[in-house]
DNA sequence: TGTACATCAGTGAACGCGCGTTCACTGATGTAC
DNA sequence: TGTACATCAGTGAACGCGCGTTCACTGATGTAC
């Protein structure tokens, strides 16, 4: 079959691709998404600037495969964490321990919007496949008397997002889920913490178990 | 006395002053904080770029100012809103109100931290200002026999930051108040439920509702 | 009221910087006969 | 195995841009006698 699979360019394409991307990621975790500069990344790899337009087509571009990598990854780190038997709580702190590791990654996805940029469209696809597996573990949580809130009959009319079987109760937890994480996460990488002495670990917990409890 | 009081050139300057700031804000809502630029506010005026230097030392300081006003107007709001006898319920929505109103001006205090750069200290005191009148709602709130949560006993040893009179399950619904709002306006904010259909605002209210009744 | 002087807001030229991006090119690597 | 050719990664010069910031200056405004 031709040359039988990756041909040796093939395979230095693909390093130097990924080496660009890991030097990337260095930038963006030390000074920020603002400061990803294709020139500064070149300097670092001992070659000229115009030499990364062989692999990407601009800077924008290595931007939106970054933020796709990047939600990958957090949904990776939750399917392959419910794929072993986490429940809810167990993906909760997989999602915290996945911002913890790398806090301006996580601002890539959940930071300041950027006016006029869009996150590529299929983003939205990987974010769909995660909540879906937050949604089976919270079905499977639900106690059996579950309790309708107001909130469930508006939001039984619009759950084109996730899939028909699933109780809207499991939707809204789902839901309380994401944003409560994010509360506590987004506060505590932030620094607004900072001088309060407590830990915000155990703000998480709570923020978690009271959202178990009912 | 004197001049007896402003001078016509003090008049001036703060007028001038209060114009940059204007222009800046403009800036920032329209295309994030991270173009705020001094040249760029000096063409939109008219003016030289370096005449803005009569009125701020640096970028810098025109962004820490811009900081400490959104943490100031914040503040005010919600201060505002609680001696007018606002209840839990009714600071929440102050809060979502000022972030829907401008939210650029939300980022710029809770949004993606720059790496390397500090707040001023002051903004340390305005939050903790308007954490207190919160922690009073609360207080106001709680139902007589208010159960401890685990997080309580770890809380009731580092709370400095509050008043020795309020009760620690005032302090810890305070914190639940400020990451659930927190929580749910980011993510609004930045478009994260845009493809989702469902009201934001009822989301926002059913967590609230959630606080409140526990 | 009128003149001499001090203050100070704003200008324009200039500095060095780093950015994204283009282009014509060199030279090494891989392919075909 | 050896030669002729094609591919293509990387270079270096160059473009235009906007940024923050400095400096010596002009000219209007305000102050003191």
């Amino acid at each position: 079959m031709g040359t039988g699979g990756t041909s040796p360019r093939e395979r230095y394409r693909a390093q130097v691709h990924a080496e660009i991307k890991q030097h990337a990621w260095e930038q963006v975790a030390t000074t920020g998404v603002s400061a990803l500069s294709l020139n500064a990344i070149a300097k670092r790899m001992g070659m000229s600037g115009p030499a990364l337009y062989r692999y990407f087509a601009s800077r924008d571009e290595l931007l939106t495969e970054l933020i796709r990598d990047a939600y990958r990854s957090l949904a990776d780190a939750v399917l392959a964490a419910a794929d072993s038997g986490a429940d809810v709580a167990g993906l909760a702190h997989v999602v915290r321990d996945w911002a913890l590791a790398d806090p301006q990654r996580y601002f890539l996805l959940y930071g300041t919007p950027v006016p006029g940029y869009h996150a590529p469209e299929d983003t939205a696809k990987i974010t769909s496949e995660m909540m879906a597996v937050l949604i089976e573990a919270h079905t499977a949580a639900l106690s059996a008397e579950a309790p309708a809130t107001p909130f469930d009959a508006h939001l039984g009319e619009h759950r084109h997002w996730a899939d028909d079987s699933a109780p809207t109760a499991a939707l809204r937890k789902s839901l309380a889920f994401w944003t409560r994480v994010h509360g506590v996460v987004s506060l505590e990488l932030a620094g607004h913490f900072n001088g309060m002495g407590f830990d915000p670990a155990l703000l998480f917990r709570q923020e978690l178990d009271e959202l178990l409890a009912h």
